[in-house]
This record gives structure tokens, C-alpha cells and sequence, in this order.
RNA sequence: CGCGGGGUGGAGCAGUCAGGUAGCUCGUCGGGCUCAUAACCCGGAGGUCGUAGGUUCAAAUCCUACCCCCGCAACCA
């Protein structure tokens, strides 16, 4: 069994193109061992519901925080179901039956290492809320423009620093891996150089949208015990009692959180007593035409669009296989168009459509029969289990061309005359081949995939192209 | 001396860990095929692999220094 998470977002705004990579990084992992290797996978998905920000937020469009959340949490349910994700929980964290529980019962299991201090940071009376330096316009606060002053008040706080050392040896002990290695390095250094104790609730008067603290009513959750531990709570941690919770085997996250899932996570669920993740899949950014996304800028590249205008398949197909890992990408719909009509047009559609009006002059009577190439298919597992993905595409899509190029040798449109026995041999032998690869690609591309079955599935049903060529665009 | 990533033909990238004819996609030029989605196939032009040194029979790849671009820098999703 293998138990894959993709990261919550946070509900306050639509989805960007940021929340394709980890949907679909994820997704294909999981159909990789769904579909290829017939093993059982629980694939998590969610929202980070809580938080001061969603408080504000309904309070200024004169609603709860409640209805806030119901208004855009199933916007990212749908945003995945339109992306062909097949999560099995999606964990609103707000909603979820039993997510309070797990999370207080986490709280609890934590123990000693959660204690009362004092925490000081810089608080806006305006906003009823604390900022970061970095969050601050010349050292004021963006709504109220005024600076914040020094604040301190009594919270709870966990006793990260404590599992430094620890968390140095997992990921020594390859206990945790982190891909690329680079990232891994990166989280290693964070740790050379200590972790501090982490403030982990606020308090109420200034937070009431979220997971009261157990055994305080003035003290609420702050983001991490709340947020983390939908991880578990998509695996039943609330009803679990003396059976131990199976670990998870890969978090798909980007490299903004990596500190979080690298660090602090790790550490929670150790103080719980808790298996630790085994594979941390960190991606980069994407960044538009050179810059960030952003709304003053303008370029803010709404998935939903390139859905509507593309479809699923070459929306997941472009970001899976250009894409290096834990690479920031820089976007252009023009590479988009560029790469569906290079590899989905004119290679893998181009040859569907090939085979079938070929075999289909013959008879219709094709039945297929798929043979195993083990050798590829071990290729395959060890890029999966190493997380590179457009690696693994590019290895399917030379499967394709050397299976075109097969055909310039055997020429079965010539034999259609000469030898059509001949023919219907070389034929059935490369639609049995582009079955298999169509069984490999359909990880990526699940829809085109069904498509290309049901067209040799009982005899042959030629249509139309699969993927029509998109005329290029420049730039 | 904060941490990390990148600098390879016109564009976008692979190759660097395990040194040995510089590869892929797009574009471009010429030819072919005509079964297929103006598709596909063959061939050509185009690169002193950021710079300068070093190690080696041999360096994009290893070592040293430097230059340029981009992220992150802890209570921040």
C-alpha cells in the first residue's frame, strides 16, 4: 500500500497554476502504482480552512468564516475532479468529520513538548493581527499603514529545537528522503544551524477561527497543528486507538513549505510517537513570461482557462513532462502549444490514428493481446521512486518514435497489397506495442488513454484525432 | 565570507554524481514518402558547453578563482 499527500492550500483565493505541480505530480504517482503496479494507494488532497486571514477576510464581505470556507474549499475539490485527480480524502480542515480530533488528540500525544511562553512579535491593533518584517511595507502594515508595535503574549510552543539532532540522523539513516537532493541538502543546512521552538496557538480574542487548544478554552491553534495533521486525519488517526498508524510514503510539496514538511512535521510526529514520511517530493515555482505571478503585473495564469481551452490531459501532460524536478519553471502558453503538438499531436496521437485506419483497412477484426516489456518497466519504476517524472515521459514517448520509425522499415501499407497477411502481422504486433505504451502514458494522460482502448478494444473504431494539432503560437 | 539553483548551436532543455566521438524538442534549409493530424522519414547549416587557470593521454563533466541571472533567509503555507 502506498499512502501519497499532496499539500493543503490555503482557501483564500482561487487556485493558481502553482496548484497544478503538486495535484498532478501526485496523481501521477499514484495511477503509476494504481494502474501499473496494481497496488493499493490512498491519495490525500485538501484545504487549510482556518486562520486569521480567513477570519478577516469573511469579516470584511460580512460573512462567517464558515460560509467563507463553503464557498471556496469546493472550488479546489472541483479544481481537482477537472484535473482527473483520483484522491480518495480530500480533507477540508474545517469540516472534516473527525479532523479536530485528530488534531487535539496530536496535541496531546505531544506532551512535554508542547509548553506555555511567552511570544513576542510585532501586532497591528488594526488588523488584530501579528506580521512578519517581511510581510511589512516600509516597516507598516499593508492595510492600516501604520507600524505595528512589539507584542507579547502568553502561547503555547513546541519544542522543535529538541529534534535537530534527531532529524539530522533520519534523513542521514535515509529514514526521510528528500527529491531532488538538492532540496535535501538545503533542509540540512536549515538543521545545521539549529531549529527554534515554534509558537503554536494564539490567542483567542485575536483568533477564534480555528482548533481550540485541549484544555484551554482562550488559546486557539496556530496553522501547524491544525494544518499538518490533515495528513493523518485522511488516515483515521482520531479512531486509532492501539493499532499503530501506517507511515506515509511521499508528500508532494513546493519548496516554499519544505521546512515545514522537512522539519517541523517530522518532528511532530516523532513527539507522537508516530512513523515518519518516508519521500518528501519538493517542486519549484512557476513563473510567468519571466516574472512572478502577480495580480498588479497582470499575468496571473488561471488554471481553470487552460482547462477550458486545452483539456485536462494536455494541461497535465505540459506540466508532468516539462517540468524538471524541483526546478522553478518559467511559463508561456506558447510552450504549451509547442509541446502538445510535437509529442500529443504528432507523435503518440499521429501514430494511434496511423495504426487504426491501417489495421481497419484489413478487417475489423483486431483483437489485442499485451505482451509485458519488464525491461521498461523497471526503467519506469526506478524514475518514479526517484520522482522524474518528465525523465519517465520522455522515456515512453521514445517508445512511440522507435515504434513510428518500425514502421518506415516495414512499410504495412505496402504489404497491404502485396502481402496482407503480412500486414496484419506487422499490424496487430504495433497496435499490441502502442497499447502498452498507451498503458504507460495513461498515467499522465488518463482520458486520451481510455480514448485509445476503446478504439482497438473490440475491433477497430477509427474517429477523429485524439489530439487535433493546435496552430503554434509565438513567443 | 548566510543557504541554494542556473549560465550548453536562434529559443527551451538533457548530459555533470560514476571524465573518452556534444544530444533532444522547436525553428531554419534541402530531399523523400504519400498509410497517418500541413503528419511522417532522410539529410544539411548552426555550439571554442559563463570567464580564467589547474589535474589528466583525454574535461561540458574533476579542482581553484572570478563574473552574470534567479529563488530562500525561520513563527512566513
Amino acid at each position: 500500500m502506498k499512502i501519497i499527500h499532496t499539500a493543503i492550500p490555503y482557501v483564500n483565493d482561487k487556485p493558481h497554476l502553482g496548484h497544478v505541480m503538486d495535484y498532478v505530480i501526485a496523481d501521477m504517482i499514484s495511477r503509476y502504482y494504481r494502474e501499473i503496479k496494481h497496488e493499493q494507494v490512498i491519495l490525500t488532497a485538501g484545504t487549510d480552512d482556518h486562520g486569521q486571514k480567513i477570519q478577516r477576510k469573511a469579516e470584511q464581505l460580512g460573512v462567517t468564516p464558515d460560509q467563507l470556507v463553503d464557498q471556496f474549499s469546493p472550488v479546489f475539490e472541483d479544481f481537482c475532479n477537472k484535473l482527473n485527480i483520483q484522491f480518495d480524502k480530500f480533507v477540508a480542515t474545517s469540516k472534516y468529520p473527525g479532523h479536530k480530533e485528530a488534531a487535539q488528540k496530536l496535541w496531546l500525544a505531544a506532551g512535554d513538548d508542547i509548553y506555555k511562553a511567552q511570544y513576542q512579535g510585532l501586532y497591528c491593533v488594526g488588523c488584530e493581527d501579528f506580521y512578519t518584517e517581511k510581510e511589512l511595507i516600509d516597516g507598516k502594515c499593508p492595510e492600516h499603514l501604520v507600524p505595528p508595535e512589539p507584542y507579547s503574549q502568553d502561547n503555547y510552543f513546541f519544542a522543535l529545537s529538541k529534534y535537530t539532532e534527531r532529524l539530522k540522523q533520519a534523513y542521514k539513516d535515509q529514514e526521510i528522503e528528500i527529491v531532488p537532493q538538492f532540496r535535501e541538502n538545503e533542509l540540512l543546512s536549515l538543521l545545521d544551524q539549529g531549529l527554534r521552538d515554534i509558537s503554536i496557538s494564539r490567542d483567542k480574542s485575536q483568533l477564534s477561527w480555528g482548533i481550540e487548544v485541549p484544555g484551554d478554552p482562550d488559546q486557539v491553534m496556530y496553522v501547524w497543528f491544525d494544518a499538518l495533521t490533515n495528513y493523518i486525519t485522511a488516515i483515521d488517526y482520531h479512531q486509532s486507538n492501539n493499532q499503530p498508524l501506517p507511515a506515509s510514503d511521499i508528500n508532494v510539496i513546493g519548496k516554499g513549505i519544505l521546512r515545514f514538511h522537512g522539519a517541523l512535521w517530522p518532528a511532530m510526529l516523532l513527539s507522537a510517537g508516530l512513523k515518519l514520511p518516508k519521500q518528501i517530493i519538493c517542486h519549484g515555482y512557476i513563473y510567468v513570461e519571466g516574472q512572478k505571478m502577480s495580480k498588479s503585473v497582470g499575468n496571473v495564469v488561471n488554471p481553470l482557462d487552460l482547462l477550458d481551452k486545452y483539456g485536462s490531459d494536455a494541461t497535465r501532460y505540459f506540466v508532468l513532462s516539462q517540468i524538471r524536478l524541483g526546478q522553478d519553471y518559467d511559463y508561456r502558453e506558447s510552450k504549451l502549444v509547442a509541446v502538445y503538438n510535437a509529442d500529443l499531436a504528432n507523435k503518440f496521437g499521429n501514430l494511434v490514428q496511423r495504426l487504426a485506419s491501417l489495421r481497419s483497412r484489413i478487417d475489423n477484426k483486431f483483437s489485442a493481446s499485451l505482451s509485458v516489456d519488464s525491461e521498461l518497466e523497471s526503467e519506469l519504476d526506478v524514475l518514479i521512486s526517484e520522482g522524474r517524472l518528465a525523465v519517465y515521459i520522455e522515456r515512453v514517448i521514445l517508445e512511440v518514435v522507435k515504434l513510428n520509425l518500425g514502421l518506415e522499415e516495414d512499410k504495412p501499407w505496402v504489404l497491404l497489397k502485396q502481402d496482407p497477411d503480412q500486414a496484419r502481422l506487422v499490424l496487430d504486433r504495433a497496435i499490441n506495442r502502442i497499447l502498452l505504451i498507451n498503458k504507460y502514458l495513461g498515467v499522465v494522460i488518463p482520458e486520451a488513454s481510455q480514448k485509445v482502448q476503446a478504439i482497438f478494444a473490440d475491433g477497430i473504431r477509427l474517429g477523429d484525432p485524439l489530439f487535433p494539432r493546435i496552430e503554434p503560437i509565438d513567443g
